[in-house]
DNA sequence: ACTATATAGGACCGATCAAGTCGCATATTC
DNA sequence: GAATATGCGACTTGATCGGTCCTATATAGT
């Protein structure tokens, strides 16, 4: 329950890798796998679906492979498993087809719907470069970022 | 991916209906399972999870069934949905016994760690108390009610 | 041209887990 | 003692997740 899937999970690393390294013009699924032990050929379509939602730039070929389509601070951790994932729901209805066929009776669909826009504001708030430049976080300067997030139920 | 079980939710359901029905001394499975639709069998062990865990208390024979133990304010979505689903966690590493195998490569975790924590944050803030009284939500005194949570990555 | 490398993507499989059912034991009231 | 209700474990079914395999295509270097 409220697990978030390895395959988002790989995609976060995946593309905070591609964050710390922006001097290479690209790196290969197999380059990013054998970094962590993630399955390369897992790791080639989780790449594949973040190309295709446009967060990734592909290059077939020799010494091809995948670049960030945009700054690392405009891509979020929710678009990531967005892409990854599909629409992101915490509960079964709302989920288009073949929700939970109480959906009617039920009177907590309401303020659950509110919970799961604060949870997608709290990923929305996190970039992929938040995930990588952890280093400076104690030496940034006076102004602290931290994401303030209101949750009305 | 990040979505809460039904049961969660049922549970959810049953104590927002107990609590809107502080009259009643106990409320059955059956009643609450009828009121909305639930299987009564698998509201039934849902309940009784409640009630080992604290939440609920319950009396066997005719004319018993389940009560609030505590006031609805001081039951917060969190405790629920842990009672029923067990320890509260979006990776798939910190599962105590069988993680993931690239817990020591990977460099997500923590910052997912946090995540984690912004996001029980949130549900801890909502009590079965916010599910029920909706009605006067709009009528709320100046002070209007809203949980802040601080999200630091 | 040929080959090595790399993306693109479909088919498939096994393990796990959610959801729900069944059966039985126990407690309580009438 | 019958009716009601909790308590609890075993079980079945279906969906989803994690992962593999196989093929097609694009590109760069020799
Ligand atoms: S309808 Fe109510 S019970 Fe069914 S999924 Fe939506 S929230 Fe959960
Ligand atoms: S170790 Fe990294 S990849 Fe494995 S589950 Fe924890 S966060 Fe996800």
């Amino acid at each position: 329950m409220l697990k978030l899937t390895k395959k988002a999970d790989y995609g976060l690393m995946a593309l905070k890798y591609l964050a710390e390294h922006p001097e290479t013009p690209a790196l290969s699924a197999k380059d990013v796998a054998d970094a962590y032990g993630i399955p390369a050929q897992l790791l080639a379509k989780i790449l594949q679906r973040l190309t295709k939602t446009g967060l990734l730039r592909s290059h077939a070929g020799m010494n091809g492979g995948y670049a960030l389509a945009r700054d690392a601070r405009q891509i979020s951790a929710y678009e990531v498993i967005l892409s990854i994932d599909g629409p992101f729901f915490i509960t079964s209805c709302t989920r288009g087809a073949k929700s939970c066929d109480l959906t009617p009776s039920c009177t907590i669909k309401e303020p659950l719907a509110r919970v799961n826009d604060t949870i997608a504001g709290v990923l929305k708030s996190i970039s992929i470069h938040d995930l990588a430049d952890r280093e400076h976080s104690d030496a940034a300067p006076g102004r602290d970022r931290q994401g303030l997030v209101t949750l009305t139920v």
